[in-house]
DNA sequence: TTGGTTACGTGACCTACATCACATTCGAAA
DNA sequence: TTTCGAATGTGATGTAGGTCACGTAACCAA
C-alpha cells in the first residue's frame, strides 16, 4: 500500500475528511527511507519533525552516562514518534531515534503541524485523540513498571507487539523493560 | 479568587478567548465541594468526568490486589484529574481519585468536553495542548523510574511539588515514588 | 481524659536483579 | 569458506529494596 493510503486509513480511524481536505492533509508530509542502524533524530540535535512510520520498525531511547540505554518506544507501522519534549518546548534532544529495521517513515514538521491544526478544526481533533491515546498508553505503562515484576511485564510486551520476539534483538528487549539483557535471558530459560 | 478567575487564568496560558467566548467555555464547569478523605471516583464507577483543582490536593491511585497503593499523580491547584482511560473508552474505573485535603474542584463532563471542543475550535487547541503536556511529563516521569534511585527520584518529586513535604503523609510519598514506606523512611534517616 | 487508629522509625532477614566474567553461537562481510 | 564482531547463555557474587515484626508518637472521637 502507498503512503497516502496508509496515512488516510490510519486517520480515518478517528477523523472523517473529504478526499480534497485529506490531499490538502497529507501535502503536509515529507516521505523520507532510512536504512538500518541509521540516526533519525540524535542526541543534542535540534528538533523540527514528527515521524509517522510506514515500513519497518524504530525505536525512541534514551542513554545514561553513555551507558545504559532505556527504551521509550517500538515504532511500528502507524504508529508516532519523535523526542516530544524537544519538539514542543524547542529544545534540544535528550531522546534519540533510529532504525532497527530500514524503514520508511512520513516526516511532519512541528511549524507544518501547528498550520495544519489552526486550518483544519478536525486535524486539531486528530492530534488531540492520538496524544490522548499516547498519554493514557504511558500511564499504563508506568503503572505496570511500578506494579509488576520483569517477568510479567515481558509477557505484556509480547501481548502489546508479538512481532517483536523475532523482529529484535533481545537486548533492546531488556532495555524497553528496563532490566539487564542477563535477567530476560534467565527468565527464558526459568521456562 | 473565584473559581471563575482561575480557570481563566489557567487557559490563558496556551490560548486566548474573549469575555464572552470564556463565559461559553466556564458555562460548561460544575462547581464541586468535597472534604478531606472522600472518593470521587472509586474503583469499578462509571466515570463522567473530569476534573480541574481549584484548591485542596488530591490524588489519582490504583491499588492492587486490595493491598499495595500506587500513586500516579498528587492534583494540585490548577491541575486536572480523572480516570481517563476509563473516560474516554467509556469503560469501569481501575484508577481510584479521592481527597487528600479538603478540596474544591471544577468537573467537566465528557460529553461537555467534546461538545466545546467541537464549537470552539481554540477548546479543542487548549485541551490538546494539555493533554501534550501530561504525555511528555507521563514518558520523562517513565524514564525517571527507569534510570533513578529511589532516592535520585524522591528529590526530583520534592523539587516538582516543593509543598508536598509538609502536606501529605509519607506512606503517600512512598506510593508515589513505587517504594516501601519502610524504605522511604530510611532515605531519611541515611542523611 | 482515655482508648483506638494512623503515622512513622528501625532491626532482621530475604529476594530480585545488577554486575562482572567468560563461553558459545550466529550472521554478515571479506 | 573463513573471520570477526554482535548477540546470547550462564555462573558467581554484591546490593537495593521488600517484607515482617515490633515499638513509639501523634491525632482524633467519645
Amino acid at each position: 500500500m502507498e503512503a497516502k493510503a496508509i496515512l488516510q486509513q490510519h486517520i480515518a480511524k478517528t477523523i472523517s475528511l473529504s478526499e480534497e481536505q485529506f490531499a490538502h492533509f497529507f501535502s503536509y508530509f515529507k516521505p523520507m527511507s532510512f536504512s538500518k542502524g541509521q540516526t533519525i533524530i540524535g542526541e543534542g540535535d535540534t528538533v523540527d519533525c514528527e515521524y509517522f512510520v510506514l515500513s519497518g520498525c524504530l525505536k525512541a531511547f534514551y542513554i545514561n552516562d553513555e551507558i545504559k540505554m532505556y527504551i521509550l518506544q517500538f515504532a511500528m507501522p502507524t504508529w508516532w514518534t519523535s523526542d516530544y519534549a524537544a519538539l514542543y518546548n524547542n529544545t534540544r534532544a535528550t531522546i534519540n531515534v533510529d532504525c532497527i529495521t530500514d524503514a520508511e517513515v512520513l516526516c511532519l514538521s512541528n511549524a507544518d503541524r501547528e498550520k495544519l491544526c489552526s486550518e483544519l478544526h478536525e486535524a486539531e481533533h486528530f492530534f488531540r485523540w492520538r496524544t490522548n491515546r499516547g498519554y493514557i498508553a504511558s500511564q499504563k505503562r508506568l503503572l505496570s513498571f511500578m506494579n509488576n515484576d520483569t517477568k510479567k511485564r515481558y509477557e505484556e510486551l509480547l501481548a502489546l507487539y508479538p512481532q517483536l520476539y523475532n523482529l529484535v534483538p533481545k537486548h533492546l528487549i531488556a532495555a524497553y523493560l528496563g532490566v539487564s539483557r542477563e535477567t530476560l535471558s534467565r527468565l527464558y530459560s526459568a521456562h
